[in-house]
DNA sequence: CCGGACTCCTGGGTGC
DNA sequence: TGCACCCAGGAGTCCG
């Protein structure tokens, strides 16, 4: 479910619940998640936590020792919530704060992680060949053209991969690529460096605009109060096949491309 | 190196 | 109601 906005929803929501504070305890009800929860993850009992932070979907708890990487899959949530408040199903780990506060994570279908990083977090070999920030500086079209020299595969896979840019996933790819006017099947190598500055504009813009939303509920997203995010009805293309293309009327069309749905206007994208 | 397929899971929706 | 089937917001891993 989450990508970058979602995150960054959750990231802001559970912060102040967080920073500051001492973790109590770490609690794992179901160490099976998408890599089995380490004992590493322990070092985090009494530590203050310095600090969130947000590498590309992963979240980054500091403490002074290292920290937890949490990352939410398909379909996992964190929610603040009372010690004492009783575990629903999959709920799989509860961090105990000093403060009687709880972030509870939630994850059906358990493709979310909870693991520990050493510092620098930079080096974690799931962090280091990651690309960079969307909303950063370090991102633009020059980036994506650069890296796109001698590629073939289709653009939407290309900018869903994570060691090209972070954070964008398969809605917000699909919704950048409408904005920017190209056909999500073209190859990444035949895009020009003009096409790929809108699309960095799109992405950033399309990021932007979501987090403001507090990120996209499709079904089942929720922020760390419990609130859906708003940014659905802003979609333009993602989850409206048959639907007329607000640019031009002509039904929207839905085709995979690398195992994944994609949506978008065959006239207005080419 | 690149690209595509497969994999890990549960649950919701649909159609018969 | 039951059941089979399809689909789902991620992304590491493996294979050609």
């Amino acid at each position: 479910m989450p990508e970058l906005p979602e995150v960054e929803t959750t990231l802001r929501g559970i912060q102040p619940v967080l920073q500051g504070h001492v973790i109590e305890e770490v609690r794992v009800r179901n160490a099976s998640l998408r890599w089995p929860v380490p004992r590493t993850v322990q070092k985090a009992t009494g530590q203050h936590v310095l600090g969130l932070t947000r590498r590309g979907k992963y979240l980054l708890i500091e403490c002074s020792n290292g920290g937890l990487m949490c990352h939410l899959g398909m379909s996992g949530s964190l929610r603040i919530c009372a010690d004492g408040d009783p575990p629903r199903r999959h709920d799989h780990f509860d961090l105990v704060m000093d403060t009687g506060q709880v972030v509870r994570f939630h994850d059906p279908r358990r493709f979310g992680a909870l693991l520990w990083w050493d510092p620098p977090w930079q080096s974690h070999e799931l962090l280091r060949e990651l690309g960079p920030e969307p909303l950063s500086g370090a991102f633009d079209g020059h980036h994506l053209w650069r890296r796109a020299r001698g590629l073939r595969g289709a653009v939407k896979n290309f900018i869903m991969n994570g060691k090209i840019v972070v954070g964008v996933g398969n809605i917000y790819a699909s919704e950048a690529l409408f904005m920017a006017g190209i056909h999500p099947a073209r190859s990444a190598g035949r895009i020009s460096a003009d096409r790929y500055q809108g699309l960095a504009i799109a992405i950033k813009d399309v990021l932007d605009r979501a987090i403001r939303r507090g990120g996209t509920t499709l079904r089942d997203f929720h922020d760390s109060s419990g609130e859906p995010g708003y940014f659905a009805q802003e979609l333009l293309v993602y989850d409206r096949e048959g639907n007329a293309c607000f640019q031009c009327q002509a039904p929207i069309h839905r085709k995979v491309i690398g195992q994944r749905s994609s949506y978008y206007c065959p006239r207005c994208q080419r």
